[in-house]
DNA sequence: TTCAATAGTTCAATATTCTTGAACTATTGA
DNA sequence: TCAATAGTTCAAGAATATTGAACTATTGAA
C-alpha cells in the first residue's frame, strides 16, 4: 500500500491514547484477538465484527498509532501483533488487568 | 438542581464506559485528584484545569455515569468521591494499574 | 505477460459527538 | 429580599466517526 505503516516508539504511547483506542468495543475485540492468539492475525481475521472494511481499516490504523499493535504487510495481507511486552513495561498491570476485566464481561455482546 | 444525579448501579458499569471516560485527559486529572484527596470535593476544585463550567459540568455528568464518581449536592455546591471499592471488586486491578500509568506520565501536562 | 481475485487503504460525504457561551436554577448569607 | 456562589441545561458550531465507492498492491492462474 501506498504509505507506510506508522508504529509509535513506546515512549511517545500515552495513556490516554491506549485508553482510548480500547474503550470502543470493536478496538477492544480486535485487540484481545491479538493477544489472545498470542501470534500475528490478519485484519479481518482479527475482526470478529462485520464491519465495512474502511473501519476496519481505519480502527486498525487507530490501534497502531495509538500504540497497540504492530502490523505488517505480508503479500496481500496485513499481519498485526499486540506489543504486550513493551506495553506492559510502559503500563505495568494495565493491559492485563483490562483484559481480564473485559474477560469478565459479558454485557460487551461483541467480544468473542 | 432540577434532575437528581444519575448514578449507575456497579453491575451495569461497563469497561469501555470506564475507559472511554478516562481517557479524555481533563477527565484522567479529575479522576486522579479525587482518588488521591481520598474524600470528596466540589467540581471547581477537584477539576485542576480552567475549562468552562459548563464543560466541565459535562464532564463530571459523564465520570458519574460511566459509575467512576458519585456526587451530592452540599448546599450550594455538588461534592464528589471516586467509586474506588465499588470498581476495585467489579475491575480487580484496574483503576490502580490506569493511576499507576498516569503517575509515570509526566507527558499528559494536565494533571496535577 | 495479462487478468481476475484478494486484502486493505484512501477519500469524501454524512452522521454522531464534543465544546462552550448564554441563560437558568437552587442554596446560602447578608 | 437580594446578591453571590456553584453548578446545570440548552443550542449551535466545531470536531470526530462511519461508511460507500474508487483505488492500490500482491498473488496465482491462464
Amino acid at each position: 500500500m501506498a504509505r507506510p505503516f506508522v508504529h509509535p516508539p513506546i515512549e511517545d504511547v500515552s495513556l490516554e491514547g491506549v485508553l482510548y483506542a480500547l474503550a470502543d468495543p470493536h478496538r477492544l475485540a480486535i485487540f484481545r484477538r491479538l493477544t489472545g492468539c498470542g501470534g500475528t492475525m490478519n485484519c479481518s481475521t482479527a475482526a470478529p465484527c462485520d464491519l465495512p472494511k474502511s473501519t476496519l481499516s481505519h480502527h486498525f490504523k487507530l490501534l497502531r498509532e495509538a500504540g497497540l499493535i504492530r502490523s505488517e504487510k505480508q503479500g496481500t495481507q496485513v499481519v498485526n501483533m499486540a506489543r504486550c511486552d513493551e506495553l506492559e513495561q510502559k503500563f505495568p498491570g494495565l493491559v492485563h488487568a483490562i483484559l481480564t476485566s473485559s474477560d469478565a464481561c459479558e454485557s460487551d455482546g461483541i467480544n468473542r
